[in-house]
DNA sequence: ACCGTCCTTCTACAGGTGTAGAAGGCGATA
DNA sequence: TATCGCCTTCTACACCTGTAGAAGGACGGT
């Protein structure tokens, strides 16, 4: 039930992590957004480090079901979809992206923010099972497009994706970039990520038009 | 001098950032990291926002240092660089990135500390000034290119870049690439912004080949 | 030599935070 | 019904942090 002490400790736990920071993220902090009485947080999670790997753990599973929702259903065969239609591969990328940086706004937050903090505490390494699984399609994808060094460009297309949602979510691109939620941010992703995996398919626009 | 006080303890202060993270940014931390008597931080910074807004001044400051440094002596019109040598550009913007995750890699570090902090403390944008820098010449290198949407194609070249820089600092690229600091993460480097340069220009491999 | 000014260092203290354990309540089993 | 174990809530407390202000000292101007 949605009474699960511990999914909405975590849940609320992401939220103060994406609203206060990793300096606001703290056992009675969680306890307010959760709505619960004060040393509940404390109960569960004995040990903030217990806490905050339990957020990780939980953003871990909340983004593979994202993945798994979003890239299977095309296709029972990911790498033949890339292909045949690039634009719609990247369309749907796009609106992955899209959805993480609006209504999963907090959730994306809160993973950069534990990303971070992955930096000096080695053992939240956990949360990288996400990027291996979109590593693992971007090579199978390119591998099948043709690429000549796959696992190289595979590598450097998840970043240059990843660094989409970075400037968005974050960056200066927060500002500049039609604002999330919109036809309009998915259209202006879907261009560039098209583009990204036409560059590194080694396809290029010319040699790909005749596929529409 | 070295001797600056203010200097000292902002410089101490990043370092600090980069090893605890934001939660481990006191006064008190900072001290002891610059070695200098309890309390001199707090005198020098009297709350704990000042501090983190010079810390903010500072990584800005450093930034744009390194951004002029590297870019201008290329060629008085940085445009024009673009158009002749793609590859010699990207080699310059490899090495720029290579050095801030190896040599500046907690300055690195605690600029994405700040830009996450910025989230919830709108004021802390003044970092931001850097990315604009790099945005608007990425826009008047693609458009010198010949780049049918300059201002777009350059936002999303930036934002790749960037996630090619945070990917290999922080995220999975960190183990599976080359270690910083290299002539192979540099070279690595070089391929996946000569690609993106190319392909955010709207020109080729094969189209650029003749001019090598 | 005297004084005022500034820089530096120390100390105080009111909250906030992490963590442990006690107290209370509630359903199941015999 | 009495007992036991578990889940929940409350309380305690040592420690850390932010911030203010006092004490100390160097130093140039008169």
């Amino acid at each position: 039930m949605t009474t699960d002490r511990f999914a909405v400790l975590t849940d609320a736990a992401i939220d103060v992590l994406a609203e206060l920071g990793m300096r606001g993220l703290t056992h009675r902090a969680v306890d307010a957004r959760a709505g619960l009485p004060q040393g509940t947080t404390s109960a569960y999670f004995r040990t903030r480090k217990a806490l905050i790997e339990a957020v990780v753990r939980r953003l871990a599973d909340l983004d593979r079901a994202d993945l798994d929702a979003r890239e299977l259903p095309a296709g029972a065969d990911s790498a033949a979809v890339a292909l045949t239609d690039i634009d719609r591969t990247a369309a749907g990328i796009a609106a992955l992206l899209d959805q993480w940086m609006s209504t999963a706004r907090h959730r994306t937050l809160a993973r950069y923010a534990c990303l971070l903090e992955a930096t000096h505490h080695p053992e939240l390494r956990t949360i990288l099972e996400y990027g291996d699984a979109s590593r693992a399609q971007s090579r199978a994808m390119l591998a099948a497009a043709g690429a000549r060094n796959p696992a190289q460009a595979g590598d450097h297309l998840v970043a240059c994706i990843d660094g989409l949602l970075f400037d968005r979510l974050i960056g200066a691109g927060a500002r500049t970039a039609p604002p999330p939620g919109t036809a309009a941010n998915r259209a202006d992703l879907t261009i560039a990520i098209a583009t990204l995996l036409r560059a590194f398919a080694g396809q290029h626009p010319e040699a790909q038009r005749s596929g529409t």
